[in-house]
DNA sequence: CAGTGGTCTAGACCACATC
DNA sequence: ATGTGGTCTAGACCACTGA
């Protein structure tokens, strides 16, 4: 969970037999064997392997919806004990970054429906009904360069090319949510024109199928506002109607922005839901 | 973190020495040799422990702030081993119920400034600076029957009566936060009176300082709206401008609806912000 | 059936905080 | 010096899955 540790050098305890993952791991026992007292202490072993299996599956070893090798195996390639790499597992389990199943095995979680079911879905209508489904329209896939607010939501510059998308989805034959979402083409290459053929339902599901990128943890400011004119047409409101909008930022498994999005609700009906602890 | 075990019957293995926590344990190992190969698991030791640590919180032996017996104490007063003990306050510390600390023990959580700082803020203003700090005023506390909306919302019944507390936060000079506040009484008896004396900044800090009340998850639904006429009197709007409306129900560390919450936010320079993963 | 994750134990050593 | 939580090991048995 918190991870308070220090810089940490590696020394002995390569990784043996595998091919894979090769890079040396120090135990604290062995860091104090080897150098004096009152330096700083290593990285725990549990939190290295950790390290190692993220970027393992970053680099595409194991794609999501994939199962990884069983503890037995991966505590033999990296020579530790199984309760070692059980460790290491567990965080990313309760990170919601795998999925165990005894008796099956570990899984790279997927925005595919039997895992995280609707987890960044935020609106609803009144009555608790998700607002998706298949009520969704394409208005249009482009790119462009990012300019100043999109460059800075994003971390990029505003000369940079991004995709963008505008979509708008229905709740009962109204319009109520528009869309317009930007994604950094440096990560995500021609989305434009794979979105604008495939016009999946889901973006997450698309991101981690097309380009093996895991949306993991977004960011997200919400404020009320006069609907402008073209929204306000868009969305069949009276001009200054209030909207909720909703500006987010998406971020990779490895940490990287990957989408900026601004959703512009319309309608008292809708709302935005949350449950925080 | 998920608890999926099955309904269990508590056997042998009593917690032996203390005069605490005295319930009856199962473990699976004894209740595969007690009984017939089909019948229901026994829920896991560690989770047992955990259920019964938290049942001890609740009722107030060690209150917020305080700590709990070792890992070790609690290991020979329950009669197991300190693994088994670990897992369970490992799991409460993970959902933020305890806050351990090495060399010092384990800690009831608190809303005190140490542990969790701005746990359940939301608003702030378009430069990022928190909406809160010594910028309140009370405008009025008191007593009422609940009425359908409130008794909806905090699972009671329309007559029951529940205590009532308005509120305007400022931002640089400026009212844009009016909060209205729905207390249980039967979790806070005479609240209004507690609340109009003190006037605390922190109403979680109050209810654990007060009732020994942890408020430990929060449900919230947003949209935007016009604001009524007494609203934009009171946030210095025009009449009919748009407004964030969040409702909010607060649980409890036992999960009781302890708080119903609507804040109706002004001008759209004031955001609300989430973080969700 | 063999293999997987899930639970539980027992013991070692460590860094850290407190007295 | 003592006691705390934090890491790591080694091994046991369990329930569940799939061939």
């Amino acid at each position: 969970m918190k991870d308070k540790s220090s810089p940490y050098r590696m020394k002995s305890l390569q990784s043996p037999g595998g091919s894979e993952g090769g890079e040396l791991l120090l135990s604290e026992k062995e860091r104090a064997r080897d150098v004096g007292a009152g330096r700083p202490t290593a990285r725990p072993l549990y939190l290295q392997v950790k390290d190692q299996l993220i970027r393992r599956v970053l680099s595409g070893e194991w794609r999501p919806g994939e199962c990884l090798p069983s503890e037995m195996k991966l505590a033999e390639e990296y020579g530790l004990s199984q309760g070692t790499v059980r460790k290491a597992i567990e965080e990313m389990a309760t990170e919601g970054l795998v999925t165990r199943h005894a008796g099956r095995g570990t899984f790279v979680t997927s925005h595919r429906g039997d895992y995280h079911p609707a987890r960044f879905r935020r609106f609803y209508s009144h009555s608790g009904q998700r607002i998706a489904g298949s009520q969704g329209e394409y208005i249009g896939c482009g790119r462009r360069k990012a300019g100043k607010e999109v460059a800075t939501a994003l971390r990029i510059e505003p000369e940079d090319e991004v995709a963008k998308i505008v979509r708008v989805r229905y709740f009962e034959e109204r319009p109520v949510l528009l869309e317009t979402i930007f994604l950094n083409r440096q990560q995500c290459p021609n989305a434009e024109a794979a979105f604008e053929e495939l016009k999946p339902e889901s973006i997450y599901l698309a991101l981690e199928q097309i380009y093996n990128i895991l949306i993991v943890r977004v960011d997200e400011r919400l404020r009320a506002r006069a609907a402008s004119d073209a929204e306000a047409e868009r969305l069949q409101l009276d001009a200054g109607a209030p909207v909720l909008e909703v500006e987010r930022i998406a971020y990779s498994l490895g940490g990287d922005r990957v989408e900026y999005r601004v959703s512009v609700c319309g309608g008292d009906d809708i709302h935005y839901w949350n449950q925080a602890d």
